[in-house]
DNA sequence: AATGAATGAGCATTCATTCAT
DNA sequence: TATGAATGAATGCTCATTCAT
């Protein structure tokens, strides 16, 4: 066995990357000690040692994993450019996104997820909103950012949890319905005129 | 030593109901057999004999637990009646149940989101997405029950995973502006509701 | 679930198929009253009232499945007929027998080979050796009927035991060695010492 | 308790060990890994921890298992002196080996036996039939030593299977035969292979 | 600083058997 | 007579953790 090297700068990184891909094969619930240090082909005593407890390696793995769905929509052009249509962007990146590989989908979901339960993950889940509303300031509203992160959570959920399929269409309409302020006038004025949406709606 | 119940036709039940404290206790995770028949205080195969696999006992509690919003929902008058805010009034009910002991929520959707990774629990989870739906089906088409849903799954997870509070007013604004159409009319319509939804444009 | 039926004179029968079904696939390891009333789709009860012991059920099991090997020797024509190369013939049925399907063939080496723990198949076991012997008892004397059965059981589980293959040429030109007895004269003379071989009947 | 051994060496040997005498005793069935840590006095973790599974534990008895009659025969000044006659040096052997304690013979052959349905015991299955061949290879031709081999399983398998006595004269004359070619002809010519094997013995 | 060895608790599951009907 | 319900023992195996290097 060819595994000498005691000086691995790397290794922490690689145990990271090694339990992502352990979490996507076979779900949190596979993630150990040993699962990990099997996939990353380092001495299970490696594993412990870089990261003491399972949490901590999840937070590290929720982070890395959080930078899918931000990638892609960070980089989306037509995201960036105010004259797009926001809800048809946003509908086809939920789709492109849903419609490659599903562990992958999964996977961010599941280490998303994990923090209903694990509170050590919440703040970075946390940062995840947080960061979808940044991409989705220069577009609109804080509020109306904040739901449309949830709109779009709900509809990749029930796709993901429900065995259904995705309809864009109907994604893009509801997009359109949430970024359209309710008192929004007859000529779909600029903007929000609603104090609620305008002024990040209060609240 | 005392417990000598061979007869006991509501040992299913029990099981059921141990089950789902176990997990609002200590989470899906700490389900297993042995702390199952622990907590209904059954013997260890009774539990293997009336649910043979832990996904079979999950499908159960699941579908149990589904009842709780499910009947917030049902039981609602504000919901029943065609006249009142619909917006408003499920605005009203998610704060109510998020307001309730956390581990209630907590364990509705530890259990739901178990779905992700667990196929057999999917159709329980389609079943509730579809019972929701079909309360809101007297007040909005199903298109658009069905964006309710998710922008209201959405809205309880942003609560529940990020520590954040739960804001009224906004949720409110939110599903206002799902319920509306994007058709309708450049003066926002003839309000809200029941009417507003009746011609769904829906996708 | 349709299975009203109380009184069944063949569910014995169908038991014992069931259990061998379940012994080609999972082995005898894998015979368990509940493997088998499942494979035979009749109640758990049902496998302990008709058969008090699993060594009982693998009696009848074994019993049953010994008839394949033998049918195929009792109904070869080639191995009636006196004239024919009786080496060649049996290496050809052998070569037929471990041609078929693998799991027959495994699973009469199974159920005779577990005599070696179980007592109670010996007697069973040594019906198919006098079986077999039978069959030969027309082209050769006794001993050397022993020896043959010998000799192509040891071929058998060579092939079985070590993934290797048959070779029939090899098989046959042993077999021959065996039929022919030692002191076989140049003339053919009958010679023998020992009284077991005296009419070899060559090959 | 008095149990503090941390550091041992040689667990790993006396858990293989533990393990014949337990197979010995009560079958390869009998096997677990807590009867065997149980029999070894040692942790039960600790027999886990040096067998993976149950198989690779099979795999280190069964290759030392086989050691018992590869032993014998390596160890007979019989077989190496090309002046005996092997079929009865042969003979002797089995009869010496069957008489001894039959729990040896027995474990041996049930170890052997295993791996007609656990595909893992098959190369070590296979490496013992090699074994003995290439002890007989000094005396005849490797076609005829694996027939030798089979033959003599196939007689000791009788012997075990069926409640039967060893018969050494029968053993010897079949020995006999099989070790002597076919085509040696009527006078007993040369012909065949090694020296060793090309005037057979008589009998 | 890093790691192989070791261990006891716990896991899901299968099982032969018992018992009341 | 036949059988569903019930149960406690046992199985293979995984694991976080500890410990001695």
């Amino acid at each position: 066995m060819a595994r000498p090297r005691r000086h691995d700068p790397e290794r922490r990184e690689r145990i990271v990357d090694a339990a992502l891909r352990v979490a996507a094969r076979r779900g949190i619930a596979g993630l150990s000690h040993r699962t990990v240090a099997a996939e990353a082909d380092v001495p299970l005593g490696s594993t412990t040692y870089h990261f003491a407890s399972l949490d901590e390696l999840l937070v590290a793995a929720l982070r890395k994993a959080n930078e899918g769905f931000g990638r892609l929509l960070r980089e989306s052009p037509a995201l960036a450019d105010p004259d797009t249509d926001l809800a048809g962007a946003l509908a086809r990146l939920m789709g492109e996104w849903l419609g490659g590989e599903r562990t992958g989908v999964e996977l961010e979901y599941e280490l998303y997820l994990a923090a209903l339960r694990r509170p050590a993950l919440r703040p970075v889940a946390a940062e995840w909103a947080e960061e979808v509303g940044a991409v989705l300031a220069a577009r609109t509203d804080p509020a109306t950012a904040r739901a449309v992160v949830a709109l779009m959570d709900g509809i990749c959920l029930q796709v993901l949890l429900t065995d259904g399929s995705y309809d864009e269409t109907h994604a893009r309409e509801m997009l359109t319905r949430i970024l359209r302020p309710v008192s929004e006038g007859p000529n779909g004025g600029p903007a929000r005129s609603s104090k609620a949406t305008e002024r990040p709606t209060d609240t």
